[in-house]
DNA sequence: CTCTCAATTGACTTTTACGTAAATGCCATG
DNA sequence: CATGGCATTTACGTAAAAGTCAATTGAGAG
């Protein structure tokens, strides 16, 4: 496993900008550690990215992928905290529970939509 | 089935305000028929406010709504295009393949958040 | 040391998807 | 008829999530 990744890398591997990078920082989804001024990229880092294009190409803003990322870290120790993690993880499950009928659904109705164009071009071939 | 809706009406079924409606309308997602100046929202449109706020929920912008509302209309008459639409279609529907591994996988991890977060708990409780 | 090139910072701009306010129309009800 | 309750239009505002640009800076090659 690589020790440091820069940011030119990444932004490669994610196909994103080194603005987009540094404004994840700025927002403390990451903290690549610095040196000099230069970022140095961890493997732990690498995978918050991996997690917030996830959670991108899913349509949660920012603060919700805070939210997310908050619930992958080490689990609070104290027992009402735990309790009051627990409430959120589950509130999140079911939102994705949601967005996944969501997505059966269209999913679904474009199955339809493509078979009524094969129809139509079987229509126009035979008609030929 | 109701032959019209009000704006009010179907901003409540779907929590949405009269503003985000009317935007909808200038944006040509919908085309409720007036009498006079007042909208008259009909099952097909209610229909497409729907589909409007299922894509919404999976994160696809106002334009990619679009796209894919014209890909639930009348198939095209002319073989180029029928052609070039089934090649659209498909293109969606890996993107919501994506999404779909991307919720799973988000799914996933959560339960492992959970499981973890009751671990805690167990132990916290064990020792008390 | 100088040159170069990638990286950084900060400021300003842009796009999307509405929100909000003001002024006004329409109409049923007391 | 005036009052209340929706509706409409027009116009301006705004938050999120970057994009863009300019001015520096630092580190390594020669």
């Amino acid at each position: 496993m690589r020790e440091y990744y820069s940011i030119t890398e990444l932004t490669r591997e994610f196909d994103v900008s080194t603005r987009t990078l540094r404004f994840y920082e700025d927002e403390g989804l990451v903290q690549p550690v610095r040196r000099g001024r230069t970022r140095l990229f961890r493997p732990s880092d690498r995978h918050l990215i991996r997690q917030i294009m996830r959670g991108k190409r899913l349509g949660f803003s920012i603060n919700e992928i805070r939210e997310i990322i908050q619930m992958y870290k080490e689990p609070p120790g104290e027992i009402g905290q735990l309790n009051l993690m627990i409430r959120r993880i589950e509130e999140k499950r079911e939102n994705l529970r949601q967005k996944r009928r969501d997505l059966e659904e269209t999913l679904a109705e474009l199955d339809q939509a493509e078979e009524s164009c094969v129809e139509r071009l079987v229509e126009l071939g035979v008609n030929t």
